[in-house]
RNA sequence: CGAGGUGUAGCUCAGUUUGGUAGAGUGCUUGGUUUGGGACCAAGAUGCCGCAGGUUCGAGCCCUGUCACCUCGACCA
């Protein structure tokens, strides 16, 4: 490839609208090109990256048995109707009507096409396990669009299903995406990637895992055990908060936005306000009754936990006058749980945490015993981990980090092959339904990572097995007709082996050095009237500081070497 | 959806206070001088000042509305 011939501009300054360490060198170095929010149209080197960490993808799940299919973007609603989904997934699925008024879908993940394609197939026991595989374009409208590719509404996603007659093998195939999914990142280059437990969220089954690539720029929080290894999103996380330190010296700063509403829910406890403890309150999506969590007044309300307890979109509320709380609705005759769905966070089970009420404008008191002034009532976990509580499973303290979310799987049982009715013909010769996990990885935010995490102030280094080129030629002065018929020479000689990027533009070294810099090619070959009067070519690694000169013999060596 | 911010040349931004011929740097075109970390000189091209109304003799600037984008939150495979 010759850079004259190379479409798209390098850009001196930051664009205005990139933070983010990838999103700035993704622009300055015409990778990618913004249409609209969360959508990017991609250049020829971004397109050459993504296609090596596709070959990477690829090896790695024909490894495990996968089988490349690809399914199409768009979809009938009616699948969708049918798994439930259509229903459950909000605004971020789109929605659209074709020519003849049909309800279509633009396919944000693909269980419901897999399952639609494999239950005409897979009739017999002996036609499972099968994995199948795509990487293709998913549509997503999210609300929020950031981070150049790190959250976009269209991307390219790997994403794969297996499907299992038993939940033995299905945990088996489990531990070897698990396996499959840790050697991608480490031949993208991406080696600060942890897979921890995470919440299954719209996806629905069990057990699942999220790979987070670990960085500041992260938009995910996860709590760490260093000690022991625990770890976990914060969206899950627990933690043995009756070992938290702090919590009753730290009472003068505790906030509480809701200490109106305690002082008004206090009455339904017959304590006065100095005894109060510290509530939440939520509305529930579909539920009459507004949810009142109660918890010890140090820690915050995990709304994913909240969610996933009450299975419904949860919000909080801050103004209680919609609920008539104040109003006299609720009398004495009536107990507190038919007026409210009542949480009670696991922090208010110990006898000792006595907890805490309004006293002062946005403080809690200790003195609370839930046992003694409540009676006997359930507790959930409900509360937020943070950096101060201990592990559970050895007392240490956890370690709360960013990460972004890399990739993901999840064992997903029977939802979506038990609601779609695939079925299969046992040996026994009774009717079973199939099992499924599914795994993703978003390709165009594992390319923004492995940025994150391989740069300098001047752009990004490419590790070997995802640089868009192999070798960039910088012909300084090519005007000069010595430089020119030996940077042609060797950009022949080398192309024969090597994907070459030749910079044939009259351009001062300055220039091309910066663009070299952009484009983070790991190896530099540096022709100039000055290397040339000694009969010497100067390679430059991207990662190190300094060139070495070497001849032609010297140079071709070195380069089969680094390129084994 | 909540809070904040920004829309002026391909890009980065000034100009808006106090209404009066549309600006700079960079990039682009041409010619010349240069050639080891974004060189220099000269000449040029480039704008519905986000959009729509309104006020005014006159609006990039004032008023109203609207759209887009960015940041934080909410949501998120």
């Amino acid at each position: 490839m010759l850079m004259s011939n190379l479409f798209g501009k390098t850009l001196r300054d930051k664009p205005a609208s990139a933070n983010l360490i990838s999103h700035i060198f993704l622009l300055r170095g015409g990778y990618i090109r913004n249409v609209c929010s969360g959508i990017y149209s991609y250049l020829l080197p971004a397109i050459k990256i993504q296609k090596k960490i596709e070959a990477i993808i690829r090896e790695e799940m024909n490894r495990i048995d996968g089988q490349e299919i690809l399914m199409p973007v768009t979809l009938p609603a009616e699948l969708w109707e049918e798994s439930g989904r259509l229903k459950t997934i909000g605004s971020e699925l789109l929605r659209f009507k074709d020519r003849t008024d049909r309800d279509m879908v633009l396919a944000m993940t693909h269980e419901e096409a897999v399952v639609h394609l494999a239950k005409a197939e897979a009739k017999s026991y002996s036609d499972y396990p099968f994995m199948l595989y795509q990487i293709q374009t998913k549509f997503r409208d999210e609300p929020r669009a950031r981070g150049g590719l790190i959250r976009v509404r269209e991307f390219t996603m790997k994403d794969a299903y297996s499907f299992h007659t038993s939940q033995e093998d299905l945990e088996g195939y489990y531990e070897k995406v698990l396996k499959a999914y840790e050697a991608i990142y480490k031949k993208v280059g991406l080696n600060n990637v942890a897979a921890i437990c995470s919440d299954s969220g719209m996806m629905g089954g069990k057990v699942a895992h999220e790979f987070m690539y670990l960085s500041e720029a992260g938009e995910d929080s996860i709590a760490f055990c260093d000690n022991c290894g625990y770890k976990a999103n914060v969206e899950v996380a627990t933690a043995d908060i009756e070992k938290a330190e702090g919590h009753e010296q730290d009472l003068e700063k505790i906030h509480t936005p809701g200490v109106d509403t305690i002082e008004k829910l206090a009455h339904f406890f017959n304590v006065n306000t100095s005894q109060t403890i510290k509530a939440v309150v939520f509305k529930a999506k579909g539920s009459p009754k507004p949810v009142v969590v109660f918890i010890r007044g140090d820690l915050q309300v995990n709304e994913a936990k909240l969610r996933s307890i009450l299975k419904a979109e949860v919000q909080e509320l801050n103004d209680l006058a919609e609920f008539n709380l104040i109003k006299g609705a609720v009398g004495p005759e009536k107990s507190f749980e038919d007026e409210f769905n009542v949480i009670y966070d696991i922090s208010l089970s110990g006898e000792k945490n006595l907890i805490c009420g309004a006293n002062e404008k946005d403080c809690h008191l200790k003195g609370f015993c839930l046992q003694r002034d409540i009676g006997e009532v359930a507790f959930h976990d409900v509360f937020k981990v943070d950096s101060d509580h201990k592990c559970k499973q050895c007392g240490e303290s956890l370690i709360i980090r960013r990460g972004i979310e890399v990739g993901n799987i999840f064992q997903l049982g029977d939802k979506y092959t038990k609601s779609m009715g695939m079925h299969y013909i046992t040996k026994e010769g009774s009717t079973a339904t199939p099992i499924m996990g599914c795994y993703g990885i978003g390709i165009g935010r594992l390319l923004a990572c492995v940025i994150e995490e391989n740069h300098d102030d001047f752009g990004p280094i490419w590790p070997k097995n995802i640089a868009p080129w192999q070798i960039h030629i910088c012909a300084l002065d090519i005007a000069n007709a010595q430089v020119k018929s030996a940077s042609l020479a060797l950009y022949e000689k080398l192309s024969e082996k090597y994907d070459v990027l030749l910079d044939d533009r009259d351009f001062s070294a300055g220039v091309q050095f910066k663009d070299a810099d952009l484009l983070g090619v790991p190896v530099r070959v540096i022709i100039s009237k000055r290397n040339l009067s000694e009969d010497l070519f100067e390679v430059k690694l991207r990662d190190e500081e300094n060139g070495k000169k070497m001849d032609l013999d010297g140079l071709l060596n070195f380069l089969s070497d680094y390129w084994h």
